[in-house]
DNA sequence: GCCCAGGTATAAA
DNA sequence: TTTATACATGGG
């Protein structure tokens, strides 16, 4: 079963034949931020919330290959199709002018609300670490020990992660990051930190809190707080956004970007990567 | 084979 | 408080 949504392009005044999109998938899934979905010949298919989807793009359409039920309990929320990011878009851009020029690559990103466990777990791996290898590694703890579904595996809870032995973490290839795993595992396991209480934490009080697991620094309590919390003011910041941010916002704080600061990040984010040579230092 | 990766913990300056 | 180094591993 299908369901088809429509996100027209919108000719943009002022700028001749230049679109905007709305909903861009592959940038909104191939910026770093998930790890759990894989291109194919025709969109992209991921599992989330124990759900499998195939998504792609026709035209002006997006369609989700799910039954309508799953589209409205899980892939509305889950894409994050309630915000409207063309309006969030115009305002940041409108107050600061230089971010016009990298929204444009990717105008219709979006910030994923994925798993707040999950999005701990894989940027736990992702320090020093490259994409296509913590993806390896997430698939690998998925296959190995979440529970099966139709099409894949979901993403092993918590309690049983605490049950596995950081040799049994190695296994799947995370290296020095095992006994951060198994740590933070039992951490939520034990109580010993509620990610759903963080969520709503003071921003301060939230990234002290995740920062107490081990391997969880500045940059991965961000990454926590943003793609797994939804907190919208979070800006992971890495080498790239620290050069980017230099060049073009030269001694300004995150904070400038204010209550969206996250989706200006990401602009800013995957402007660099398409243009790794100019930061490259 | 070599270089590097959406960093962090630890030690030293 | 700032700066340097090890860390496990395999994709490119």
């Amino acid at each position: 079963m299908e369901t088809r949504v429509n996100f027209p392009q919108k000719e943009k005044k002022n700028r001749g034949k230049r679109v905007e999109r709305v909903f861009e998938v592959g940038a909104t899934l191939e910026c770093g931020q998930c790890f759990r979905w894989e291109r194919g010949e025709q969109g992209y298919t991921g599992i989330a919330f124990g759900r499998r989807l195939h998504i792609w793009e026709e035209g002006d359409e997006i369609i989700f290959d799910s039954t309508p039920e799953d589209f409205e309990n899980i892939w509305y929320k889950y894409f994050d199709l309630g915000t409207d990011y063309e309006a969030i878009r115009e305002e940041l851009c409108r107050a600061h002018p230089k971010l016009r020029e990298m929204a444009e690559f990717a105008p219709g990103i979006r910030i994923l609300r994925q798993e707040s466990w999950e999005t701990l777990v894989t940027f736990l791996l992702s320090q020093n670490n490259n994409i296509p290898r913590i993806k390896g590694i997430v698939r690998r703890l998925c296959e190995g020990y979440g529970s099966p579904m139709e099409g894949g595996f979901r993403f092993p809870p918590a309690e049983r992660v605490a049950e596995l032995s950081e040799e049994a973490l190695k296994e799947i290839g995370s290296g020095f990051r095992a006994k951060y795993i198994q740590a933070a595992a039992r951490m939520a396991a034990d109580g010993e930190i509620d990610l759903n209480a963080v969520s709503t934490m003071e921003l301060g009080e939230a990234r002290e809190k995740l920062q107490t697991i081990p391997g969880v620094g500045p940059k991965v309590a961000e990454c926590i707080l943003l793609y797994g919390m939804h907190r919208m003011e979070a800006f992971p910041m890495d080498v790239w956004m620290k050069r980017a941010m230099e060049e073009f916002f030269p001694g300004e704080r995150p904070e400038v970007f204010g209550e969206y600061a996250g989706i200006a990040q990401q602009y800013i984010y995957h402007y660099s990567r398409l243009h790794k040579e100019r930061f490259r230092g």
